[in-house]
DNA sequence: TAAAACAGGACTGATATGGTACTATATTAG
DNA sequence: CTAATATAGTACCATATCAGTCCTGTTTTA
């Protein structure tokens, strides 16, 4: 199904809760209880986060997490990326050597490119898209959406 | 990662190979032995392609699997779904009903969109495009692809 | 100094996946 | 007509991955 992991589901959640209140500093505890999650869960969710920079973290009492980016610059590929690694869709994407049939497979360069372009359409959607419910019915994607041709 | 699963690997490159030999019949042994993977994998992976109708079957002896769609027509999307089923980000992406939180979260026709996105990505690639190696240095990929904006 | 909150890592159970095997059915050569 | 060959369908098991939890240590502040 190419589906995204449970916590990457998650952490899409917990950042757009954590988006709610601007700047605010939120401790876990009350991530966990608004988001109705187990504050384990949220509390996991929240450090990779913050290890990669999409959140701020603060120690000791009154302590908590708050983003300290605008929702509109922070794009669903980058919390993605957060919690799964590189977006890839294959070993070899990621880079050399990682595949035992390397030698005699030559669709590596094939896949990186099928690669780039599914972060690409990850990387077009922010933070704050997810954030407001869409009210209008959803419009089909347009030819907005092209790729650039293989082998050209 | 956001990968595909081994399977959906070695049904590309089992298409691939199926692909070199235009319209002819190939028993799933002989192609074990191009691939250089396992009968009973290669045999699995053909079933379901067969199922899904990207390739044909024939029994008996001198029985084997052929393409009878023009590489060119038939997109990595397509050998993926045949594979993984459809194409979706999130369990509700697919359908109504699969996810428990559905009520309270409202991301879903989000995730319908990035997940269409993603699929388009996917299908604008042939299998004609994956079986050549590219012989120029890879170029990036241009502004081409966009996606269009979410709530617009 | 004690309480509250995050950091880091380890552990476990559940689930999914990969890989294999077995039985049934179809086809055709002889 | 029969035997050989090949796919169809299903079931099975081992393993890897993931989700979820817990524990210990560190930081901060009332």
């Amino acid at each position: 199904m190419l589906r995204i992991s449970k916590l990457t589901d998650y952490a899409i959640l917990v950042m757009v809760e954590l988006n709610d209140s601007h700047g605010e500093v939120i401790s876990a505890h009350a991530l966990a209880a608004h988001t109705e999650m187990e504050l384990p869960t949220v509390s996991k969710v929240l450090k990779l986060l913050a290890k990669a920079g999409l959140v701020r973290s603060f120690r000791g009492i009154n302590g908590g997490y708050s983003m300290d980016r605008p929702a509109g610059s922070i794009s669903v590929a980058e919390i993605i990326a957060a919690i799964e690694g590189p977006i890839a869709m294959t070993e070899c994407s990621v880079e050399v050597g990682l595949c035992s049939q390397e030698e005699v497979c030559n669709l590596r360069s094939n896949w990186r490119r099928i690669s780039s372009a599914v972060a690409r359409a990850m990387e077009g959607v922010s933070l704050a898209e997810m954030s407001r419910p869409m009210r209008r019915p959803v419009r089909q994607l347009g030819p907005e959406l092209k790729i650039a041709t293989l082998n050209s």
